[in-house]
DNA sequence: ACATTTTACGAAAACGTTTTCGACTTTTTT
DNA sequence: AAAAAAGTCGAAAACGTTTTCGTAAAATGT
């Protein structure tokens, strides 16, 4: 019911000028000590605290970074989140986060709803659609306003901004060795569609590591999965029609419901079919079997990507135009479901 | 690197004043056809948009409403948010996260922060310290201040605010009657400590469930856990010492834990032990079994939430003050993990 | 006693909007 | 032709800050 407490109120309630109650409470030396205290203490017992928008209007910032994912109901994507809001909020900044639902539209709107005004700068992944359409006009609109843009796992090159990805290619190289190396022979890869770069990555890794081996991939050992909803019968044929004994997922789900679907037909786990999976999240730690997994680490490429754009914000005369790619170490980290 | 378009912009290059720009941008028909339109086009060649944060001071309201939850790796608590940025995106208002990580001292900072003109109301869902301490003089200072709150699943009656929870002791009701109705003799219940809300309410139910029966409640039956990290050992040790044929969990993190305990034991589910959960996430779907739940839906909630909120905000003159508890209705998934 | 410096405060501009009001010009009415 | 009305625009205030600058009073120096 008290409306909210301002410079103005102080001021007309102690009968100074607004700018001496600024100043006082700046601890401005030329204020004097007796009416500082005045100021001081009566702003204390009425919790004044200064209006951040007001503030963001005078001093061009808002102190708030914008998060922009595809969908939150993601281990992965959540873990990221926790990683940014830990390091902003270490150094004094908030974080607005909106969803785009992997709709191309959506990730439009919020960008220009953000861009104006609401925050300093950007941490996001793309949406499939955007990247399915190739399309980053609004984009680089906010580059061109000089608002900064970090990006992180599902990225482009053709936009000139700070990336913090995980070297897809090597990793899922590592997971392919791996099983090969425990003894697999007929390895398959249940990925997605090329135009998600993580999938199109880690089947080139795929490719590659065989190839090292002197085995060129083929067709039918890709499954390429558009929609993760149904996926259950696509992977229950594309294990039936191959008799595989290495699996390589790209992210837990899919990992998970191989498992099952396997365990359905028979199959062992690691006995007759071992399985590593990408994205350590909840699923790997607690399915039966637990799941081998290429640990991506979110928390830590959200906290690389807050640190970047704030290096990046605090950095005010942005002379030296300069982006970086940086590349998250993963980590492979055995379990159950791999001998 | 030009410099956001803003009124007084594009005022001087159209030599014309601010008040004509802003009017013929809003349609105002006090400005002639001719020079409305060489404003309009003008803005739309250079794609002006008003600054928000000008806009959030001149009108007091922010347009953006903030969340307060204790984590956000959390499937429960990210369906919560999704829901509310969906209801919230369609009325127009942007969503502002911040985790407390289940911290008394962060809680109160974030609040603060976001009360200061940050946003026009708050959704949360309280910390376990601020529930263990039962200190909400932080929720007090903001609903004094006139900014509404709706609080959701952990919640304080000691606040004048709306409230969405699930009849907790009448789900925990439901789940403990559908294992006595499946034969069950002996049951335990695994939950947390008293202080969060949940645990107690459900264990509340668990006992009415029994009395319903004639069986009275016995502390052997009850496992209260205070801190979901290592609880491995507790819950085998709990399983162990008593020789229950049926449990319930009140989340799924202990059900899947209790499941995998009582599968090294040698038991089989559900025919020796049948299993209930609470929160229908990815783990109740993908664990073998696959366990059969409560389900809180929170995505409902916090889409309720978001319109309480909204429909507060949006009624001016809140003479009536008025709080509504909504309570969302759970239901029943069967699964594997009960006969 | 006068000039100079220091102390202590207030006025005003600025950030980007919207809106009220006043004023000038043109058109319509009588 | 004079009066009223309508049409078109700009000035200024307001939202809550911070900061620059100006200035009056007090203190200090000669």
């Amino acid at each position: 019911m008290p409306q909210k407490l301002t410079l103005k109120k102080i001021a007309t309630d102690l009968k100074v000028s607004i700018s001496t109650v600024s100043k006082a409470l700046r601890d401005s030396h030329e204020i004097s000590e007796e009416t500082r205290t005045k100021i001081k203490d009566y702003a204390k017992k009425f919790n004044y605290k200064p209006n951040s928008i007001a503030l963001s209007l005078k001093n061009q910032k808002t102190k708030k970074i914008g998060i922009i994912i595809p969908e939150i109901v993601h281990h992965f994507f959540a873990t990221v989140i926790s990683g940014v809001e830990r390091v902003a909020n270490e150094k004094g900044y908030q974080v607005i986060i909106t969803l785009s639902g992997e709709s191309f539209d959506k990730e439009v709107v919020n960008m220009e709803m953000l861009a104006n005004g609401s925050i300093d700068g950007f941490i996001m992944s793309l949406s499939k659609e955007t990247m399915s359409k190739q399309d980053f006009h609004h984009l680089r609109e906010v580059t061109n306003q000089g608002m900064p843009i970090v990006m992180f796992d599902r990225v482009s090159k053709d936009i000139q901004c700070d990336q913090i990805i995980i070297d897809d290619v090597s990793a899922s190289h590592t997971a392919t060795e791996f099983l090969l190396r425990k003894g697999c022979k007929k390895l398959g890869i249940i990925s997605t569609v090329d135009y998600v770069s993580v999938g199109r990555l880690r089947t080139q890794g795929f490719r590659e590591a065989l190839q090292q081996r002197m085995f060129e991939m083929e067709e039918h050992q890709v499954l390429k999965i558009e929609d993760a909803e149904n996926c259950d019968n696509l992977i229950e044929n594309f294990l039936k029609e191959n008799e595989f004994d290495g699996i390589v997922a790209v992210n837990e789900l899919f990992a998970v419901t191989a498992s099952k679907a396997l365990q359905r037909m028979g199959k062992k786990i690691p006995q007759d079919v071992a399985i590593v999976a990408f994205t350590d999240g909840m699923l790997s730690k607690y399915a039966s079997p637990t799941l081998t997994t290429i640990s991506q680490n979110g928390e830590e490429m959200g906290a690389l990507a807050a640190s970047k754009l704030i290096e990046k914000l605090e950095a005010e005369d942005h002379k030296e135009e300069s982006y970086e790619t940086v590349v998250v170490k993963t980590s492979l980290v055995e379990r159950e479901s791999t001998p």
